[in-house]
DNA sequence: GATGAATGAGGCTTCATTCAT
DNA sequence: TATGAATGAAGCCTCATTCAT
């Protein structure tokens, strides 16, 4: 890699990591663009030299993260097929990927009602592929007769992902102080979902 | 209720309910007071003897659906005290509300969640009071050894709300041709919880 | 005096007592219609029963406390014809009514900005009135050779009015702990004019 | 001073030289902040990078102004260390002032003392250095015998600066037809203060 | 006379984006 | 590539005044 490109990659990654933390802390529409150039230490103008607009910016955070984010699963999920386990594994990986990086879980709120809602046109492709590995677990599960068949996966996937969702979200809300255990949360909540599917009686 | 009084309140709600369609239209960013204030039929300035300002606004509608939301879903339960049957009926509601009250939901959902004050700075009380009906729920079914008893109620809590939540968001920021029915929905969701939490084997 | 007349002339009152404070504490153009009413006690629109408009509300004020004050003065100077005893009694009357009622000396500074600049038609003739009476005491003085004759009793006027006005308005700016003796600044500023008025060699 | 310094300053004098002619023609409260910019010929935007907003653009007039007034001042005072003589070259100076500065006197004198924040939050320094020049002369005639010792200097610099204000607000509101000559209140309130403050029987 | 809810014009200010250097 | 000063559209909100009761 030239020098050139490894600082090009270099400011590119300041301005999305400090995007990141600007976009957490204030949202998107309350974020400034110079706020965002300020923290990665460039110029406003150097923003715009990499991103098309503010929201350019955003989706392609959105796109980092979840590829990250993606890639981290499938290794959690590599060595094991059983739908149970995975189950667990997800929830645990999930959760430790908030702790780990707290503006994940809020970034990921950002996003996921902008994506639907400000940016019409803009389909969350890495969410949905984030999701449906939880969506095959529950369909492989079914074709094994582990989880129940009438569940819908869709709803199922739904239902599961905003668990979580929900809980990192009132985890990075609170105060430190008052900060529940994100372990036992995880586990809790795959036991419940992981019951809830069963197709035992 | 004097003369006075009710066009006073009824100035209130025209606001309101103005508010929630033009927040639902075109998003609490690019809502414009005076739009509100035309749909209401009043004067922009009208606005501001009833609310502090545009995000006061929003939460006011928040507040005043929360209140009327509790108290449906009190009644819905009202008049059973078996847990595993609230637990569906808690669902059922929620749900039956989001589909009968759209726009309503719209805002809700999406809207308030993308004001960084009601995720940072607002506490939103009616919101958990609704959740701890849930929580309470949990609770009675670990008194009567009908729910598990090492199921923490606030984690469960926060985990149906968000499996709930996230699906009426889904639902709401879907298109109508591909939009999935609610009913099945609740009776998955409610079912998935309600064995998930089981006491029995 | 009948009941309603009295009860009018005390509402009239109320309320140009009100304005006085409100006008004094934050200024003509900060000042609020709303405040004065909430201060004076009665409704914003009374207000407009007894004043043309927020302006006329201001030069009614300002005649009503020039009355008063050119009554004061012109008892003040009542048993004495001495010219250099006028000035100092001129002095001394003046600084006593900023200190027995503050808000005078903010009111006549607001006003003299006011209607020379804002309110292009109006004449503060009451001003004029008071200030004369201390030209007149320059003419008489001159005319007794007492005083130079070659002073301009307009530029006199007008210096000696300013400075009695800016040690007011620095007398009521200040701290209440390092605040001056009125008094002595009284005699000092008439005894430097007295003297530099002066015929004596 | 670089091109760019140089441009930054120019762009700041085009800004302040604007708003001292819009706040002279129409008042602080009349003049709005985009009739600056046009009389600028920058964007409307452009003043709040100079300015916080339109209350400071008007104290920023006042800092600077009363830095070359001072500085032109200790220049008007240099050549002479005569108390008597430095009286009257400062009622000289600060009419000449007023006379060739016609509207930024206007905008001193009339708009700044409408400006509640500053009469009560404002502590203007720069007004104190320049009275404190006079204060300082009053101080040097007293410790050479040439002003009587029991003149407190701070009544004195007061009243002799309120005498000034008074007649530069009166020249400046006054219509060209009946203003007065500047030269000959300069030398009458001279006259009046020095022989006022001589310690000479 | 008294009220105070309602009006609505108007302007200060923000901030994403551009472009000359 | 990088800068950051400059732009300017656009909208929230204030508040003097009115008028139906």
């Amino acid at each position: 890699m030239s020098d050139v490109s490894t600082r090009k990659a270099d400011k590119r990654t300041l301005i999305t990591d400090a995007a990141i933390d600007v976009f957490a802390e204030r949202g998107f529409h309350q974020a400034r663009v110079s706020d965002i150039a300020r923290r990665a230490g460039v110029a406003d103008g150097t923003i715009y030299l990499y991103f098309k607009n503010k929201e350019d910016l955003l989706l392609s955070v959105f796109e980092e993260k979840m590829d990250v984010l993606l890639a981290g699963l499938r290794v959690a999920l590599a060595d094991t097929s059983d739908p149970v386990e995975r189950v667990r594994r997800f929830a645990v990986f999930h959760f430790r990927q908030v702790r780990e990086n707290r503006t994940t879980a809020e970034v990921l709120q950002v996003e996921l009602r902008l994506s639907n809602k400000f940016l019409k046109e803009y389909r969350p492709e890495k969410l949905w592929a984030y999701l449906n590995v939880f969506g095959q677990i529950v369909r492989e599960g079914q074709a094994t007769s582990v989880f129940r068949a009438d569940l819908d996966p869709f709803v199922t996937m739904w239902a599961f992902f905003g668990a979580l969702d929900e809980l990192a979200m009132q985890w990075v809300l609170s105060r430190k102080s008052d900060r529940f255990d994100l372990d036992v949360a995880a586990r809790q909540v795959a036991e419940v979902f992981i019951r809830g599917m069963s197709a035992a009686t």
